[in-house]
DNA sequence: TTGAAAGCGCTACCAT
DNA sequence: ATGGTAGCGCTTTCAA
C-alpha cells in the first residue's frame, strides 16, 4: 500500500491512456479556454478521478510563473510575526499563490541562505519580514525576474518594494501622551536587537524629547520579549531615578515592564506608571493588562502587499509602488489623560 | 531594469554557453558526487556567479521527490499553532525540506481543498494540524506516494502516520489536583469548537468525575480564545453555583477565565478559584497569571514528525510509526496544593 | 476538435 | 572527465 521507491504521481499520460485520447486532450481539458468536445472532456475527467490525477504545477510553470511566493521570517512565535505571516498566507493564496515559508534567523547569512532558496525554487516573489539580505543577492533575485517586497525594512535597497511603518510620528505622539499625562520622568524602553523599525521609533522619541529639552531614561532590553521587558522593569525601578512614564518599542516588553513594575515593585498603573506600547497585540487588549499603543495596521499591509504581486501594471513607477501605512493610537488604560 | 513578460531566470544553457562547455558539465558541477575536473568546475561556477544561475530545483525534482512538504493548518495567530508552525519550518528546513504553509479553515471542505494543492504541487508529505481531510481524498494522496501525517486528529485514517497527546492522562490528573486543592464544585470550560483532542479531554475528566461520583458544571465556550473564556467566566459566576476549581480545555480559555474571575467578580486565585489550562503557551506563565496548566512537548512532537518525514526506514510498519505523546504538567500558582 | 511533435530546465545514461 | 541524447510532465504550436 505505502511507496516503495517506485514512481510516484499519476501523470496525463496515464490519464490519456485509460480515456483513450490522446495527452494532449488532458492537458486541454485542464487547461481553461482550450477546445475540447464535452464527449472528450467527460472521459478524460473520468480518467483522472478514477486514477487520481492532479495536474502538476510544477511541471506545467517550468515554462511560466511558479505561482510561488516566499516569506522570509524569523521569531515566528512572535504575535504580530504570526499575524502578519497569518495575514499574508490567506490572502496570497486567495489570489492563487502558494506560500513557502521560510524560517531564519535574522542575521545577514540565514537570510542570504533563504533568499538563495527563493531563486532555486523560482518563486515569482520574496517577501522580507525579517532580517536585511545583502544588496548583490537582491540584485541578482530582481535581474532573475524575482519580485521582492521588504517589509519595514531599511530602504537602501534600490529596486524592490518597500512598505514601511510611520515609527515617526508614531514615535512622536508617544512623547505627547506621556506629557500630557504629567509624566515628569520620561522613559524609553528599546531594545538590542535593533531593527530598523526599533531604532526608527527609538531615535524619533529620543529626537522629540530633545526637542522639548527633556532628557529621558533610557534602557536597553536584551531582546524584544515579554522576559527581557520584566528584566528591564527589574533595572529600572532599582536607580535612584526611575522613570514614571515609559514608551517600549514593542508590546511584549511593555507587557513584560508592567508585570514587573506592579509584581516587583507593587507600582500602580498609571496611577505610579504610565506605559506605552507598539503593535496592538492581542494580548495588549487582555483585562490584565489594557495597554495603550499604537497598532500596526497588518490586514492593510498584506492587502497592499498581495496587491503588489497579483497587480498586473508591473508598469507603475516603483517609488509608486512603496507605501507607508499610519500606526493607529489605540487608547486603553496604562497611561492617564490628564496630570494626577 | 524590471522584468516586462520576457523570458525569466537564467537557465544552465546560458551558464553552459557563457563558461564554454558543454550543459551536462554545468548539471555535474552542481550535483554532488559528479566527476568534474578542478578547471571545468572553476569556468562554470565562475560563469554561473557572472549570471546569478541558480538551479532549477523545480525542473530537477520533476523526476524524482519534490522535497516540499506541505503544512495544513488553521489559527496560525493562536500561540500553540504559531509554535508548532516555527518548530516544524525550522526543523523541515534543516533537513533539507522546503515546506508550503497552507491556512485554511477547518471545516472539511478547506482542508480536502488543500490537500488538493498539496497533490498539484507534488509535495512528497503532508502534515495537517488542524481539520480533518477526508479519507477519499487521504486514500488519494497516499496512492500517489505523498506521506500524510495527521496531529492530534482522529486516527479513523488508515495509512497515515498519526501523532497524538494523550489527552486522557492529563485530563484524569486535572480531576485529581481540583480534588486535591479541596475544591467543591469542580467545573469544566469546553469549546464549541470540538476539535478531536478538545473532546477528548473533555470526555475523559467526565469520565474521571463520574467514576469518583462527582458531578461538574460544564461550560461551554463559544470558540477557543481568550475572549471566549472571558464571556464563559461571566456565565459562570453569574450562576448561582459556581464553580470553585475548573479545568479549561486550552490555556486561552483559561487566561480569560481568570481575568473574568479576577477583573468582573474580583476573585483571588488560586484562593476563591482553582484554573488548570492546557497546552502551556508562553502567556501562561506571564506574572500575571502564572496558570497551572499541562504541555505539549511541541519540540518533541515536531522532531518525530521530522524524523517520520525524512527517515529512510519507510518499511516499518505503519503502527510502528506513530506516536502518542505525554504532556506534562507545569506547577504553577493558579491551583492550591493543599484544602484550605 | 484532435493528435503529433517540440520544448521548458534538468539529470542520468552512454559513448567517447 | 566530457558531450550528446533521452526523458521527466507539462503546454503549445502546427497539421490534419
Amino acid at each position: 500500500m505505502r511507496r516503495n521507491n517506485s514512481p510516484l504521481f499519476v501523470s496525463a499520460k496515464a490519464v490519456a491512456e485509460r480515456a483513450g485520447v490522446s495527452r494532449s486532450a488532458v492537458s486541454r481539458t485542464f487547461t481553461d479556454g482550450a477546445s475540447v468536445s464535452e464527449e472528450t472532456r467527460r472521459k478524460v475527467i473520468e480518467a483522472a478521478e478514477a486514477l487520481g490525477y492532479h495536474v502538476n504545477h510544477l511541471a506545467r510553470q517550468l515554462r511560466e510563473r511558479s505561482n510561488i511566493v516566499c516569506l522570509i521570517v524569523s521569531d515566528l512565535t512572535t504575535p504580530v510575526r504570526a499575524a502578519m505571516v497569518d495575514h499574508l498566507t490567506r490572502k496570497l493564496q486567495a489570489a492563487g499563490k502558494i506560500t513557502v515559508v521560510l524560517n531564519t534567523e535574522s542575521d545577514e547569512a540565514s537570510v542570504n541562505h533563504a533568499l538563495k532558496l527563493t531563486l532555486h525554487y523560482r518563486a515569482d516573489a520574496t517577501v522580507v519580514l525579517s532580517g536585511t539580505p545583502s544588496i548583490a543577492l537582491v540584485k541578482t533575485a530582481l535581474s532573475n525576474g524575482q519580485q521582492v517586497v521588504l517589509i519595514n525594512r531599511d530602504d537602501r535597497l534600490e529596486g524592490c518594494d518597500i512598505v514601511g511603518l510611520d515609527n515617526a510620528t508614531a514615535a512622536r505622539e508617544a512623547l505627547f501622551l506621556l506629557r500630557r499625562a504629567g509624566c515628569r520622568r520620561v522613559g524609553l524602553l528599546t531594545s538590542a536587537a535593533r531593527t530598523p523599525s526599533l531604532v526608527e521609533r527609538e531615535q524619533h522619541f529620543l529626537a522629540a524629547a530633545s526637542t522639548e529639552g527633556l532628557s529621558v531614561v533610557t534602557l536597553e532590553a536584551e531582546a524584544t520579549s515579554y522576559g527581557a521587558g520584566l528584566q528591564s522593569a527589574k533595572r529600572a525601578f532599582a536607580r535612584s531615578d526611575p522613570p514614571d512614564g515609559v514608551f517600549c518599542v514593542t508590546d511584549l516588553l511593555a507587557l513584560g515592564f508592567m508585570d514587573g513594575a506592579r509584581h516587583e515593585f507593587g507600582l500602580c498603573i498609571p496611577k505610579d506608571l504610565c506605559v506605552i506600547g507598539f503593535d496592538n497585540i492581542e494580548q495588549a487588549s487582555w483585562e490584565a493588562y489594557r495597554l495603550t499603543t499604537f497598532e500596526q495596521p497588518l490586514e492593510k499591509i498584506a492587502n497592499h502587499v498581495v496587491s503588489l504581486l497579483v497587480g498586473t501594471d508591473l508598469s507603475v513607477p516603483q517609488a509608486m509602488r512603496s507605501a507607508v501605512f499610519e500606526p493607529v493610537a489605540i487608547w486603553r488604560r496604562s497611561v492617564r489623560h490628564h496630570p494626577i
